[in-house]
DNA sequence: GCCAACGTTGGC
DNA sequence: GCCAACGTTGGC
């Protein structure tokens, strides 16, 4: 199995980074939309996941890993949804901006671009790596 | 099964 | 705070 990679959106408010690092492992739950939970579902252990600050910061900060692949959300009301367990593997030096997203030709289809409310997406290879790029790849 | 109304997300 | 995009709901 190849590693996949994917990106996921969290609000700074809600459960920012920083967080997660100080966690060191969290069940990314809460996801109610039938595509993105397609998205969870076909996550695997080892795939690796861009995490994005939406509305205040609207920037990727920072490199997570799939650790558990998708079991029930208990958080839901109702059964059919699911959660992935990830764990943080390196903050980025510098956050890469939506502004600079957009402005990279070679990112100009991304799902974050072009479908903004998805909120789980999936990336291809060559994308994950400039974004990693245009940031740094720092040390936890 | 279509489509209008409504709710939510998220950029600005 | 506003509004566009878009997914979901519910009337017919």
């Amino acid at each position: 199995m190849t590693t996949q990679y994917w990106l996921v959106k969290s609000e700074p408010d809600t459960y920012a980074w920083d967080t997660f690092v100080r966690d060191g492992r969290t069940d990314w739950t809460g996801v109610r939309n039938y595509a993105a939970r397609l998205h969870l579902k076909a996550m695997r252990p080892g795939d690796e996941v861009l995490y994005y600050h939406s509305n205040e910061g609207k920037a990727v900060v920072g490199i997570a890993r799939v650790t558990k692949e998708a079991f029930p959300d208990r958080t839901a009301d109702e059964d059919g949804w699911v959660a992935v367990e990830l764990a943080p593997v390196a903050p980025l030096k510098k956050p890469v901006t939506l502004a600079a997203i957009k402005a990279e030709p070679a990112l100009k289809d991304i799902a974050l671009v072009r479908q903004g409310r998805l909120s789980v997406m999936p990336l291809k290879p060559v994308e994950f790596a400039r974004i990693v790029k245009l940031g740094g790849r720092a040390n936890l």
